[in-house]
DNA sequence: TTATAGTGGACTAATATAGTCCCATATACA
DNA sequence: TGTATATGGGACTATATTAGTCCACTATAA
């Protein structure tokens, strides 16, 4: 598949809504409720962003979370680093671990290569790019619609 | 993570044995063999890849399997989509899912956007890049080696 | 001092992946 | 035409990963 996990998909949403949100504190509570995340999850991954540096969090009563920095500066390799790992399409390239074949294996290089150009694509688009696609459509709106016609929710079965 | 699954990895190492050996018909066991891979998972791989097209089959006595088409026609692509099926970043961006933000989603489109840059990345590299790369190294003589200072093998705990 | 909000981490449940095995079918050849 | 050797299809189990929840703790404003 080559896919992104579910957590990763509904961190890059909580992203999103921060951007969308500007410089403004947001509670992990007013995030699920936007998202339509359940809140457990929603905490979860903003203490994951929070380890990240990608939000930065104030404690307490009125405390929440916003961007750590502008969502221009954030990109998606970066969103994709903290919310999975250090990226990279097979075990061998990373650094920690052997290749089972060791070192002649002959496919390794040209997986570099692919991996190199996901992540060049990957450092190409910001989180800017994510929160303003041609198709203009805030998530706040999306969560203060009628629920009626409802799609099936996350963390739902 | 973005990472492709080990039985994947282990079906592109059969491809490439498959296209060192030219037209020669070769069995499982043969393939098993020069991988090292474990022959129950062999046999599994050769007929997804069988039934993906990549490879083509003789049954019976003397049977075998080669590839199908020339090496160079064989896309990390192709064979990425025959190993894990149709491969796409997010859920939603295959056809048969409805996203669950419904067609309101801004995430989607740039998403779409980095999916492409990667299946160009892809459609570039082939079989052929996969089998020869800079550093010379056939699978055929990592078989035959002595099996003394033996890395730890796939299928192996 | 209390209510609210983040922090850290343990824990369970659900799902996907990896790996094995069995029985059927096809084929070469004695 | 029987037998050994192959692939074909799929069921099945085991393991690992992912998803999701929960709890005890710390920080802070009012």
């Amino acid at each position: 598949m080559l896919r992104i996990s579910k957590l990763t998909d509904y961190g890059t949403m909580i992203l999103v809504h921060l951007a969308n949100r500007a410089d403004r504190l947001c509670s992990a509570s007013d995030v699920a409720q936007a998202t339509r995340v359940a809140l457990p999850t929603v905490q979860k991954l903003l203490k994951v962003l929070s380890r990240g540096d990608l939000v930065s969090a104030e404690r307490g009563v009125e405390g929440g979370y916003r961007l750590a920095r502008s969502a221009t500066t954030i990109t998606a390799a970066e969103i994709l680093a903290a919310l999975e790992g250090p990226l990279s399409i097979t075990e061998c390239s990373t650094a920690d671990s052997r290749c089972e074949l060791e070192d002649g294996c002959p496919v390794g290089s040209a997986w570099q290569k692919i991996n190199r150009a996901i992540r060049n694509s990957l450092d190409d688009v910001t989180l800017a790019d994510l929160a303003h696609p041609p198709r203009e459509f805030p998530l706040l709106n999306l969560a203060s619609r009628s629920p009626r016609p409802r799609p099936r929710l996350p963390s739902e079965r």
